[in-house]
DNA sequence: GACCTTCCCTAACAAGTGTTTGGTAGGTTA
DNA sequence: TAACCTACCAAACACTTGTTAGGGAAGGTC
């Protein structure tokens, strides 16, 4: 836990100096463990091993393995606030906003699908450490930013009105950040055409119309 | 499904005989614990605490902990799939058949909340061991069995036909069994309450109509 | 009362865990 | 050439992990 009473910046003070481009190679590559084996189930050794050194050499580079999984996610988050933040400024309509927020997630999924992977399957519990604590700022707000989009665009009357509301939330969250599981960078589809018929299927149904 | 070699049923010859009924309370409590923090980070220790009692006792009534994940899951599954196959053979068409399943399912979740809990988070790197090779078959008949729905669907012009079908499915999919993740029952909303809104949804989307 | 069965405890084991310490090869700087 | 820095290795550390072996208390059966 780290502690780092009273706005001491973050950096640990080490007599050591680390090139960040080496560090950002072992954290990619770390990220993509966690994400295939979980965060528990990775070893230090496992890490160390698909980057090629010893575990102990890891510590060279980071003061823990906990401050790894605290740095992938951290960065992640911080990236995908960036996106969310000019769009949410942008000033635009209920749906155009939902449409803006969904592409700009299926872009973060292509860019930082290990890190979302990890997210989706060890927030909740990490959330419950202080250390962590960020994950339940970061979820309010996510909160905060969809849910409010939905009832603007319900009162609106873009969104339908026969729905609770905090069931179409949860529906339209996780029916984007899900796509992380089986989603490949390079595949058949670029993330805009993925966001593209994710939208269509939301906001219009799979039914045929008649 | 299960890979139990040449007719040999699965109970182990042990010469203790520890009684079902407890051991159904025990695999609950310890599905819950799972569920909660993940079974990697699960220790036999902390499900023990649990069920007030100590790490070795348990290995009276289950010969592993592995083994006690082995059976979460695979009489969960076997309970889903006689719901599926009812459905399944009840030969509806495909509309029909996809609230069929779908109403299924999140009664599924209902009764079995930490299972697919479990299933969701586990389930993609355990079936890589051989002791879990009936998820891969699971899923591989999950997978035939919406997929085909929809496929049907699209051919009788009850589903629209512009979207990628595999992209759909996944839709279709992640949307019902991630429910899992925030589903309490004894919650506002019965399961078929849940189902049917989010039926409402997936076939008719959440923009108004003109 | 002797025996048996069920269910749990006590106490330990070996393997694996994250982490630390001291050392060192190779390049850069003085 | 000497001093220094970067990035790693080698080997161990303390601890936690799943698991086992032996024992014993409670209750039922003969």
């Amino acid at each position: 836990m780290r502690a780092d009473n009273g706005g001491v910046p973050k950096q640990n003070d080490k007599t050591v100096t680390p090139s960040p481009a080496r560090r950002r190679e072992l954290l990619a590559t770390a990220a993509e463990v966690f994400a295939a084996q979980g965060y528990n189930a990775t070893t230090v050794r496992k890490i160390a091993d698909e980057a090629g050194m010893l575990a102990g050499s890891l510590y060279y580079h980071f003061d823990s393995k906990e401050g790894i999984l605290d740095e992938i996610l951290s960065s992640f988050l911080e990236e995908l606030w960036q996106g969310y933040d000019a769009v949410l400024a942008a000033g635009l309509g209920p749906r155009e906003t939902i449409e803006a927020l969904v592409t700009e997630s299926f872009r973060e999924i292509d860019r930082h699908r290990a890190a979302v992977a990890i997210y989706q399957k060890e927030s909740k519990h990490l959330a419950k450490q202080e250390r962590f604590g960020y994950l339940v700022e970061s979820q309010q707000k996510f909160e905060k930013a969809w849910l409010g989009t939905l009832e603007r665009g319900v009162a609106a009357q873009v969104f339908r009105s026969d729905l609770d509301i905090r069931l179409t939330y949860r529906f339209v969250r996780d029916t984007v950040w899900v796509a992380a599981s089986w989603y490949r960078p390079g595949g058949q589809h670029s993330p805009e055409e993925i966001a593209r018929q994710y939208l269509s299927m939301v906001l219009d149904g799979i039914a045929v119309r008649e």
